[in-house]
DNA sequence: CGGGTAATTGACCCGGGTCAACAGCAGTGG
DNA sequence: CCACTGCTGTTGACCCGGGTCAATTACCCG
C-alpha cells in the first residue's frame, strides 16, 4: 500500500525503495488536521511550508474586493500545495479545506534534504510542478471557452482521472465532496446554473451525483461531451528512462 | 544596458557581474527569428529547448477541436517560454509569435551549466517559474469572475507593468501589438465585444489605444477599474537576502 | 491602385445571471 | 424524540451581458 504522493509521482517515474521510504518519512513528519471549511493558508501570509495533502480535499482560491470568488485549483490526497516553495515572500491566494483535511507540512530543510539525497524525487517534484501549471492553463481554457455543460463535464472528468491515479476510485465511482456552490466558484458559473446543468448531465445519463458520490457510467462519452484531451495531465509515465532499477 | 531577462530577474534578486555575463552569453547562443503569426512550437511536439524571448511578443495558446481558441499566456522580451523545461514528453499547447520575434533557444546542457555554476540564477529561475504560475492563476480569476470591462482593463494593466519591469515603457505609454481578435482570445470574449468595450474604456478616459500603442493617462484609476492587485506579480525584490555583494 | 487584414456598426438573440421562495436534511440542544 | 437552525439543493419568472451575423469602413503594404 503506497502513499498517495508515491502513487502520484510514479505516474512519472518508478521510485526505488529508498525513495519511497524517504517520502513516507516526510509524510509522517509534521501532520496537521484542519476542519472542513477552514483556511489552511491565507493571502498575505508568509509561506512556511509545502503542504502535502494526506486525506481529504482542499482548494486554492482567490477573491475580488467585492466578494466574487474563484477556486483556481483543487487538491486531493497526494497533491502538494506548494506554498510557493518558500521562495516567494507572500501568499497571493488562499488555501482552504473543503472537507476535513489531514496534511503534512514539509519544511524547507526537509525538502532540501529530500531532494539532495534523492535525485529521482527531485525530478519527480519538478514534474509535479510542471503538471500543476499545465492544469492551471487547462482551467483557463475551460473557463474561457467552454460552455456550462462542457465546463462542468470537464471538471468532473479531470477529478475522476486524478483520483484514479492515486487509487481513490472504485470502478466508475469516486467521492465528490464539492457542493454546487463550490462547483460554481470553480467554473465561474452561478450555483443556480450549476444546479440546472447537473440536471441536464443526469438526464443525459452522463453522470450520477448524490450524497457526495460521483458515478460516471460511460467515461468516454463524458470525455467527449467535455472535449476532454488528457495530454495536459501528463500521466503517461514520461520519466521511464530514470526508473529505479529494482 | 541590461538584457530584458537580467532586468526581469533583478525584480527578484540582484545578480553579480558574472551572473549577468553568463546570462548574456546564453542569450546570444542560439538565436532564432520567427515571423509574425508563425508558430514557435506546436502541440504534440517534443520539447527541445527553453525559449527566451529577446524581442517581440508571443503567446501560449490552446484550442478545442471545433476551433475555439484561448490564449493562456502572453510573452514579452525577457520572458522564458519554458518548453516544459525538458521534463515533459510532449507539448500540450502551442507557442505562437504575435509580432516578429527574436528568441534564444537554451538547450538542456546550457541550462544545466548555467544553474550549476550560478546558484543565484537558479533561485531566480525558480522565482520566474513560480511567478509565471501565479500569473496563470490570476488569468483564471480574470476570465472566471471579472466582466468584460474589468477583464480587459486588467490585461492592459498587467502588460503595462510587466513591460515597465523590463524597461519597455516610455512614460505612460507602451507598445501593444495585440489585435482585437487576440484580445478576444486572451479574455474569452468575442472580437465584437472587445471592440465595444475598448470604446467604453476610451470614452471613460482610461486608455488611448491606437496604432499598436497603448497610453494609460491615469494608472491608478485603470487599476481601480480592473480591481487590480499587483501582489501576484511578486515584483518587490523578494530575494534581497541573496543579493550579490558587488 | 488593389487586396487583405483589422476595426467598427447595427439588429437581433440566447446562455446564463438575478431574485426569491421553498424543500430536504443533518446536526444540536433540550 | 422533537423543535430549531442552517446549509444545500431545487424551481420559477424575469432580465441582461455578451454572442451572432452581416455589412461596411479604415488601414496597411506591395
Amino acid at each position: 500500500m503506497l502513499s498517495p504522493l508515491t502513487l502520484r509521482l510514479q505516474a512519472f517515474t518508478k521510485l526505488s525503495v529508498a525513495d519511497r521510504e524517504a517520502i513516507d518519512r516526510v509524510s509522517r513528519s509534521s501532520v496537521r488536521q484542519v476542519a472542513a471549511r477552514q483556511d489552511i493558508a491565507r493571502e498575505g501570509d508568509r509561506p512556511r511550508a509545502v503542504n502535502l495533502i494526506l486525506e481529504g480535499w482542499a482548494c486554492r482560491y482567490k477573491s475580488l474586493p467585492d466578494g466574487r470568488r474563484q477556486i483556481v485549483s483543487l487538491f486531493i490526497p497526494g497533491d502538494l500545495c506548494d506554498a510557493n516553495v518558500l521562495i516567494l515572500k507572500e501568499m497571493d491566494h488562499y488555501i482552504g479545506a473543503i472537507t476535513a483535511v489531514r496534511l503534512a507540512e514539509i519544511g524547507r530543510e526537509q525538502l532540501e534534504a529530500l531532494t539532495l539525497d534523492h535525485p529521482r524525487i527531485t525530478q519527480a517534484l519538478w514534474w509535479d510542478a510542471l503538471v500543476t501549471t499545465s492544469v492551471q492553463r487547462e482551467w483557463t481554457l475551460n473557463v474561457g471557452q467552454r460552455d456550462a455543460y462542457e465546463r462542468i463535464s470537464h471538471l468532473l472528468v479531470e477529478m475522476f482521472l486524478r483520483l484514479r491515479a492515486v487509487g481513490l476510485t472504485t470502478g466508475n465511482t469516486c467521492p465528490f465532496p464539492l457542493t454546487q456552490t463550490d462547483l460554481a466558484d470553480a467554473t465561474g458559473l452561478t450555483a443556480v446554473h450549476v444546479n440546472r446543468t447537473l440536471q441536464d448531465l443526469r438526464r443525459d445519463g452522463l453522470i450520477a451525483l448524490e450524497r457526495r458520490t460521483l458515478t460516471i457510467p460511460d467515461l468516454p462519452r463524458l470525455k467527449n461531451a467535455a472535449m476532454f484531451n488528457d495530454n495536459y495531465l501528463h500521466l503517461d509515465h514520461e520519466g521511464a528512462h530514470l526508473d529505479a532499477n529494482d
